[in-house]
DNA sequence: CACTAAATAGACCGATTGGTATAATCGTGT
DNA sequence: ACACGATTATACCAATCGGTCTATTTAGTG
């Protein structure tokens, strides 16, 4: 049910990621989701803004969802921290380094020239870092630590997303990869 | 001299910094640096792509400066490097959240859609880079050791920059300087 | 002062942008 | 079979985009 408006969604998140919000013209949603532009804005009433609002949220939950599952193998957090962010790595490289930090591109766009793209952006955030401090709570953490680590882990892995799209190669990440871990073995000794 | 043309670049640089390449028309950059639509391309006669091209390449200069001189104050390194980071916190703040990460936002929307700007992002990313890891070399790290921790502080920097123009709050990055200056301490003593 | 190249000024271009309007079609309940 | 709302399909719009063109002004040199 709904698949026009999935779809719409759907390629306006993947051509949001590659290609941020003033890069990513209507015409191109349109032809990548195959839907009319009639239909795109009888299901988006709000137009690009609203359409892209959306896609910010669905990504910010997909995302955190993916932070939760992504730690809770049940290996140890430092490790399955670095396999995590490693794995992010493999992403971008098989993607052709257009996937990856689905949010970075249009956060830095829309910080202080689009108030609900904004909004939307730091909503997702909230989601992202709710995810990583309450590994980081599991993991022993004081819940004022875990937090201010949540933000540092997050800051870290969207740095080396940029980084590793910009030069096109996974080191980038996976030196944050290897770092993290690190960070978190030390952390835990230190308690 | 060049006056015309120096005016254009800097306006360039600034909204590139703001609202990312593909949210600057050439129609913005021509009222806010006051010069007429005839001189931007006898200037710049490569157009849009070839003035953004300059312009970022430029911002990687004066960046790289700012690191060099920015962490040979003379304090120990840590520390120097946290005030750096903290720094740029209350640039971001008192611009307003407009400014900071002046590469992010070109980087991620041109990574794989504009060939020339993502080699003018990847070389103005190398000068940081190195200029990074000049410092922690002469801190006395090894050379790989030097390239791996500067690529993995300028990804907390870029990801710091991102979550405090989105947070509007200067937070995220004093998180970042915080562990950046534990990070180099801890550093210091496994050598 | 005259000549010329450098630079400025802005009118203009086709293409594309986000957005609207309306007609045609589909799907479902009666 | 019919009606009716939900949905799709397109033609269309003003505004803006990046870019071109040429006329004019400015500045330096003989």
């Amino acid at each position: 049910m709904n698949t026009t408006r999935e779809q719409i969604l759907i390629a306006t998140c993947s051509l949001l990621e590659e290609q941020g919000f003033h890069g990513t013209g209507l015409n191109q949603i349109i032809s990548t989701s195959g839907a009319p532009r009639g239909s795109l804005y009888y299901h988006f009433p709000e137009g690009k803004d609203g359409l892209a609002a959306e896609a910010i949220a669905r990504t910010g939950e997909l995302t955190a969802q993916r932070i939760i599952d992504g730690l809770g193998s049940g290996a140890p957090l430092p490790q399955a921290l670095r396999g995590f962010v490693e794995h992010i790595a493999d992403l971008v490289e098989r993607s052709g380094f257009r996937a990856g930090g689905p949010l970075t591109a249009v956060a830095m766009e829309t910080a202080t020239t689009n108030e609900r793209l904004n909004a939307a952006c730091r909503s997702a955030f909230d989601l992202l870092e709710r995810a990583f401090a309450a590994h980081l709570d599991a993991y022993g953490l004081s819940g004022e630590r875990a937090a201010e680590l949540a933000t540092f882990i997050m800051a870290t892995i969207e740095g080396g997303i940029i980084l590793s799209r910009t030069y096109h190669s996974g080191e980038p990440l996976r030196r944050v990869a290897r770092e993290l871990e690190r960070l978190l073995v030390i952390e835990a000794l230190e308690q």
